[in-house]
DNA sequence: GAATCATGAGAAAGCGTTTTCTCAGAGCGT
DNA sequence: ACGCTCTGAGAAAACGCTTTCTCATGATTC
């Protein structure tokens, strides 16, 4: 007896009372589930339609065992690449009526775990993106997680299917653009710390490294907004490098901001490049050189993968392990050096 | 009898027998509800603990006539605004421990009550975020959907709390600033159609219009993104205006970069105004002289608001209107206008 | 020492659905 | 006309929790 009943939506029981049969008929009238006389079904409807009957989707979901509901959790909501996965997730999965619910960590590592497993439980999936969590604690986490899909992260345990965007591989083929323009001098401008793309990032320049020895490259520590981008400006100029590599677009942009301010020159004095290529990318001044990652795929896709292990609960789930290349996007951030490097 | 009983999660009845008491009990330590027996109340835990219990939210949602979590309702999740506010509220909800489920109509007018309807079902209250419905429509229907919180548009009947933005008073500062710069002929480029922000930007400069007969201002029809003010570089520059009110400031940018390919100088040729301020804004090149809404506060005061009205349900709501006053926003992308106007 | 009271735990009802189980009545064949 | 199957509707259990109601136990008071 917890509620009072005064003042109650109405609920099947109106209905049912309403049309004079019982409660079972309503819903299987409302459902389609069984046979039911087509005299009778339609005195429910004219009931329920006159009563503006809605099922109570709580109610529902506690007999059903399904919310038709799945989770997302993201470590910043400001960042335009977690806002388009959620968008696309969130219109793919609307698509077979399914809702997102959102939690945003705020990069607080800590919180992540929780708020997975909270999202879990209201949800019939969650999907975990780009988690700054140690890989041992998703290891831990992600089977208690099922259904889930990773992004940006994956895991060996469990078969969690995963998304990916080889950032090793993008990072590494801008690399190539600027040296191919006659660049000898590059730098890169690391991301967050905790940020498993930050990591791939590293790994891929390293190799590059490997393979052009010849070719000076720096490291710089940044973040993975406009203002580190902006902030980084005088440490950029210090270097000498001719070619920049920004951890995002956002830091690129900042970063050609901070440039404009000094005087310098994009491409002509300086080249820079971008990651992801959101979409106000190909609108800076002067247009960025980009590597491409299918942003709204990726959303699409994540709700394939999970509606995949919804539907199939219980078979063997099919492991899938999609990865993304990027694609160039050459714009007018970048050129050839000036004969005399600064 | 609805799911087979194999292989469900662990729920109270597991605990209560592990603890050996009652369903009951373990509620109300789980609670904190009523007074337990210190050492019964430890050994709840303890069994709790042990078998790693976690409440089922949908019982608890069933039970208690709520479910923590509120709605909104966007027209279309790729604005920088809505995404803005979509995430001020989520910040400031999870404060308070609830979160937000999300439904993006896609602009399609039609299914705005659809979504709203059906999340206020699955939630504690929904934010109705600028929608695209008519008057009567949204008069009809905010009734049915308290607690509401209204975003960008009012309602009379109820006494649903709104937060709005003025744009009338945001675009007709923008024109006077434009005027008081020395520009004669102006053009506004306007925004969707079903957009209430932009019939109360046409509103603004009707009255700028009567205070300022001398000032010719041209109505041209535009979209809210940056295509659509890409693609109407051409429309502007055939005006002959040297002052541009784009309606929002990814249309200023999309238009920023087609005068910049047609060889045009911002704002040494043309001045170009925004309205936002999204977080772009002040790194274009040339940063963006734009009407600075407080977007952030809008997504934590909807908040508030929601919260006020879920927590005195029935007493009399406060029926709070809160209008933002927009903030000018002064940079590089107006100036005097060149002597002899093109 | 008996009557009263406070404390705290269990039984059970209730939240709003879906679904199984059961059974009445109709239709059919022999 | 009898028994059989079949259709379809109602009764009731189940989903997992909270909370009221009830009652036993031990403490308090005269």
């Amino acid at each position: 007896m917890a509620r009072r009943n005064t003042n109650r939506r109405i609920g099947i029981a109106d209905v049912a009372e309403k049309a004079g049969v019982s409660h079972a008929t309503v819903s299987r009238v409302m459902n389609g589930n069984a046979a039911v006389d087509p005299g009778i079904a339609a005195r429910v409807r004219a009931a329920a339609s006159e009563l503006k009957y809605q099922p109570n989707p709580v109610g529902r979901s506690l007999a059903l065992g399904k919310t038709d509901t799945i989770g997302i959790v993201v470590p910043d909501l400001a960042n335009p690449t977690f806002q388009a996965i959620l968008r696309g997730l969130s219109i793919a999965a609307s698509q077979d009526g399914y809702r997102v619910l959102i939690a945003d960590s705020s990069e607080v590592t800590s919180e992540e775990a929780i708020l997975a497993g909270e999202a879990r439980r209201r949800c019939d999936g969650v999907v975990l993106c780009a988690p700054r969590m140690g890989d041992a604690e998703l290891e831990e986490l992600a089977p208690t997680l099922h259904p889930l899909v990773l992004i940006n992260r994956t895991t060996v345990a469990t078969n969690t299917p995963s998304l990916s965007v080889d950032y090793g591989q993008g990072i590494q083929e801008l690399a190539q653009h600027l040296v191919g323009l006659g660049h000898r001098r590059l730098a890169f401008l690391s991301g967050p710390e905790h940020s498993a793309s930050n990591r791939q990032r590293l790994v891929g320049l390293e190799k590059f490294r490997k393979e052009h020895p010849e070719i000076e490259l720096q490291m710089l520590h940044g973040g993975s907004n406009f203002d580190s981008g902006h902030e980084s400006t005088e440490a950029i100029i210090a270097s000498g490098a001719t070619g920049i590599l920004a951890f995002n677009d956002l830091v690129a942009m900042g970063l050609l901001s901070g440039l404009h301010e000094h005087g310098l020159r994009v491409p002509e004095d300086i080249s820079v490049t971008g990651f992801d290529d959101i979409p106000f990318a190909k609108y800076t001044t002067p247009p960025l050189t980009t590597a491409a990652v299918p942003i709204n795929e990726l959303g699409s896709l994540a709700w394939r993968r999970m509606r995949e292990q919804i539907q199939q609960a219980g078979e063997p789930t099919t492991q899938a392990q999609d990865e993304f290349s990027p694609r160039m996007e050459i714009r007018k951030s970048t050129a050839a050096p000036a004969l005399k490097p600064a």
